[in-house]
RNA sequence: GGGCGGUUAGCUCAGCGGUAGAGCAUCGGUCUUACAAACCGGGGGCCACUGGUUCGAACCCAGUACCGCCCACCA
């Protein structure tokens, strides 16, 4: 036997069983079982390992372990996403350092920074998935801006051009001022925050008075061509068609009718600011009014603004103007207000509405196909309620703003001719071919980053290409991520997939929990309430944080995870203590194997108690197992597995078949019991596999087996005829029996070393045969010195008594009896017992109970009622003779 | 303003129609030769509230309260 520490060392092992399996090939599909794909959600190259990822890709590596280990051919294909603006800031920052801005260097040489810095810090977080023990397919690793996913992307532009999905438009967008571009609406964030609503007079040119709006953003009057209110507005029946001077600016404006003035907000007036607004913008359109762009890109009053506010950030300039109104006496009153501002979901800038000239693609067609496949079931949400989210905003889908105002990202294939002509082409070459001669530029933003990321599952196997990959391996199986990009990215894939190659991405969409920390807020850096998964793997070892993630996995439901404090996790830890015991239930087999040549793997048959119960429990664990992880439930997988194999492996297989199998003697019925335990402890390794990778490798590799690796061996299957519901009830009473000689030993007092002597008695032969077949695991486990079975006890003074699922029980005492303290706890076992008896009775006297509940049930309660009834009996008996 | 979650033992959470569960913490006892990161035993819950359905509800339905997410153009 070789030499086995006393306690798991993860580290050492971890670094051992990974290169081996990469080595070997395992992460490549193997055989030719079904298919069975996934294309994991491509973290951003900017990313370092969060706790969310780690949780998010350890999910992937069990299904795909566990989809391995039942024969499937398994691909998963990983990745990183170029994220367009985040990388940007990255190594825009990186330049600030050294005092240089993106436009000092210019555009190309700018790109080139960004790939040196992707080159050198893009590989760094797909480097620590290995360290989590992710066995994806590395040798397929892709970059959405890699050649041929270049080519995807170009090929996705055009097609969609081709088809008239693609225009380009002057609107009202979201612009981030300090990103300095345009974004989408699903990249803006609402807040609530604390404001003012200016109520602000505009004169009528005529003398006649004025007309007060409200505005919570002064500084835009500047920018108004026109105040509405609502046509069915009495209070301005005559007044609408005047003309208002603006004040401060002095352009005329005029008091229209639109119906998006609402007459119960404040004076029932409303300026409008079409450039600066995306409502005002419509009324605008609607009304044929003018724009008048005040602001610029970078938040800046522009020239139109005036000389007063030119060059100005916009929130001075509302104090500027504010100060001005004062002046001239146009401030009605200022009121606090809740403001519902929009922020730009990357640097939390507040967000300028801003008239500008983007790239859009319609939606509504491209939705169409995407929400009848989710509504016929053919993609499944898991939680399904996430579907119906889904469903709604595919249903008011709007129109998508794929152009960003960035360098690093796809440039859009758009090439401008002198004579303001489009040329949409696939390459620079195509489109001078396409220009006949004229002088081309190429437009010079980039997409969304969102627009190529749609592509992923079919453009990582390759599309537009007709590889093998892509026949074989496309529809993936599943799609693991967070309910946060489940419009931006989950809709978008599902829309292009059906777009371009006619079949869903993947069948099911698992979405998996958030990770919050202690106050459930949101993990984040800033606030320092974030949790380095890598910390805690140098702590506790891969299989623990694992084991953690995946206990607390239910389905939908967020976990919140406590941060590291004085080295310690308390939630990792009952995960590390874990992988303890099942290291040393392991070390403790494998010290008693003897000549361990002659062990194997192999259920021996056997009548014993204990070994067909344990074969029973083991195929319960098998069957809920497999049933949990098919259904996402991994939670319920990793609680199946903790339990079996701690409370029912540990505690009393290894308790109870101790003495044989780790017997000296070297005869059949001890390999046999050896064969039997070894079985039982390899097939729970198989079953922890998925879950915890590294230390059932390790330990597998130390045990008799078959193959040359747990992650390539079989999983195990359920089978009816292993049941054992009798072995079951049995154990059950058994181990009631012994718990509660202990109980008495504990409650009394009595000495831990004492060997006690037991009496039982029943009339139920089943009941002693149980126990004297039973005998000397009985007195081992509750230090037992000899056990008397009768009919009925014997006359005993000074024992104390008790009564179990029929069982009389007395345990004499060496001395004197503390009657007292028994009469306690005698009379607290009544008492537990009569009030599980009053809700029986309650039930068994309520005639509808009786007439309507299923027979079996009220049978069952009968028999305990009647079972309850007699200990009750007895102990009082008991307590009688102890003098109450 | 709409939609969706959550509310169960001191803490973190499972359970989601048939007598309340786990881990940690707590209390008592153990170096019982696998494991003190362990073992044995104990205590601790009107399952947020109010109604309803049911023989029976933590679990299903309706509503209330408080927490948290998502969506939304009300100045």
């Amino acid at each position: 036997m070789t030499e086995i520490a006393k306690a798991y060392e993860p580290h050492s092992v971890e670094q051992r069983w990974y290169p081996l399996w990469e080595e070997r090939g395992y992460f490549k599909p193997q055989g030719d079982g079904p298919i069975y794909t996934i294309t994991i959600p491509p973290p951003n190259v900017t990313g370092s390992l969060h706790i969310g990822h780690a949780l998010c890709y350890t999910i992937h590596d069990v299904l795909l372990r566990w989809k391995r280990m039942q024969g499937h051919r398994v691909l998963c294909v990983p990745g990183t996403d170029h994220a367009g603006i985040a990388t940007q800031n990255v190594v825009e920052k990186e330049l600030r350092k050294q005092g240089l801005s993106r436009h000092d260097i210019g555009r190309e040489a700018f790109i080139e920074r960004v790939w040196e810095w992707v080159r050198e810090y893009g590989g760094r977080i797909l480097f620590q998935l290995r360290g989590l023990g992710c066995s994806f397919e590395w040798g397929r690793t892709r970059f959405t801006m890699d050649e041929g996913y270049v080519n995807a992307v170009m090929e996705c532009f055009v097609r969609w051009w081709e088809a008239g999905l693609i225009y380009r438009g002057k609107r009202v967008i979201n612009w981030c001022p300090r990103c300095s571009t345009a974004i989408s609406d699903i990249e803006v964030e609402h807040e609530d925050r604390a404001g003012k609503l200016y109520h602000l007079r505009y004169p009528f040119k005529d003398g006649s008075g004025y007309v007060v709006v409200a505005t919570t953003r002064p500084e835009t009057m500047l920018g108004d061509t026109a105040v509405a209110v609502n046509p069915s507005d009495e209070r301005y029946k005559d007044k609408v068609g005047k003309t208002l001077v603006l004040p401060l600016v002095g352009r005329e404006i005029p008091l229209i009718a639109d119906y998006y003035a609402k007459s119960e907000f404040g004076s029932g007036a409303v300026k409008v600011t079409p450039a600066h607004d995306l409502n005002d913008y419509e009324a605008g359109q609607r009304n044929n009014l003018p724009m008048v762009v005040v602001i610029d890109e970078q938040g800046r009053m522009n020239e139109t603004a005036g000389p007063n506010y030119a060059g100005l950030d916009r929130f001075e300039a509302r104090e500027r103007v504010m100060q001005d109104l004062e002046a001239a006496g146009l401030v009605e009153k200022v009121e606090d207000y809740t403001v519902p501002t929009a922020l730009c979901a990357r640097c939390h800038t507040v967000i300028e509405p801003l008239l500008s000239e983007q790239w859009f693609v319609k939606m509504k067609e491209l939705a169409q196909p995407a929400i009848d496949v989710v509504k016929e079931g053919r993609v499944e949400f898991v939680p399904d309620r996430f579907g119906r989210t889904y469903l709604d905003w595919m249903e008011n889908i709007r129109d998508w703003t794929i152009s960003r105002q960035l360098w690093w990202g796809h440039r859009i294939p758009v090439w401008h001719t002198e004579d303001g002509e489009y040329i949409v082409a696939r390459s620079e070459a195509e489109a001078q071919a396409k220009a006949n001669g004229r002088a081309i530029t190429q437009d010079e933003d980039v997409l969304d980053t969102w627009f190529s990321s749609q592509l992923w599952p079919h453009a990582v196997l390759g599309w537009p290409e007709k590889t093998d990959d892509l026949d074989t391996y496309y529809p993936t199986s599943v799609l693991i991520t967070a309910r946060d990009i489940i419009y931006l990215w989950v809709a978008r894939m599902i829309m292009t997939g059906l777009d371009f190659v006619g079949e869903i991405p993947f069948s099911d969409v698992y979405i998996y929990a958030t990770v919050l920390d202690e106050q459930g807020r949101r993990q984040s850096k800033s606030l320092g309430t974030g949790v380095d998964p890598l910390e805690v793997t140098a702590l506790y070892g891969t299989d623990a944080l694992r084991f953690a993630l995946l206990i607390r996995c239910a389905k939908g439901q967020d976990i919140r995870f406590a941060q590291i404090r004085e080295n310690r996790q308390p939630q990792v830890e009952e995960a590390r203590n874990f992988a303890n015991k099942i290291w040393n239930a392991t070390r403790f087999v494998l010290m008693n194997l003897g000549d361990a040549t002659q062990v194997e793997a192999k259920w021996e048959p056997s009548d014993a108690l204990a070994d067909r119960w344990i074969l029973a429990e083991l195929n319960a664990t098998i069957e809920q197992v497999t049933a949990a992880l098919k259904d996402y439930r991994l939670n319920e997988a990793a609680q199946t597995l903790y339990h079996f194999f701690w409370d029912e492996f540990c505690d009393w297989y290894i308790e109870f078949s101790k003495t044989q199998f780790a017997a000296k003697e070297e005869t059949a019925e001890v390999r046999a019991a050896r064969n039997r335990i070894v079985y039982v402890l390899e097939t729970s390794l198989r079953l922890l596999h998925p879950l915890m990778p590294f230390i059932t490798e390790e330990l597998w590799q130390r045990l008799p087996h078959q193959g040359e690796a747990i992650m390539v061996a079989a999983w195990p299957e359920a089978d009816q005829s292993r049941d054992d519901r009798e072995a079951r009830e049995q154990m059950e009473t058994l181990i009631a029996l012994i718990t509660k000689v202990r109980n008495i030993r504990s409650v009394m007092n009595l000495p831990v070393a004492a060997w006690l002597q037991v009496h039982l008695a029943t009339t139920d032969e089943r009941a002693k045969s149980l126990v004297t077949a039973n005998a000397e695991q009985f007195k081992r486990l509750a230090r037992v010195e000899a056990i008397h079975v009768s009919d009925a006890l014997p006359p005993l003074d000074d024992a104390a008594r008790d009564v179990v699922t029929g069982v009389e029980i007395a345990v004499p005492f060496g001395g004197l009896i503390d009657k007292k303290k028994e009469r306690e706890r005698v009379s607290k076992e009544i008492a537990r017992k009569e009030n599980e008896v009053k809700g029986m009775q309650a039930r068994l006297a309520n005639p509808s109970f009786v007439d309507r509940a299923p027979r079996e049930v009220v049978e069952q309660t009968r028999a305990r009622h009647d079972e309850l009834m007699g200990e009750i009996q007895k102990l009082q008996e008991t307590l009688k003779a102890l003098g109450a």
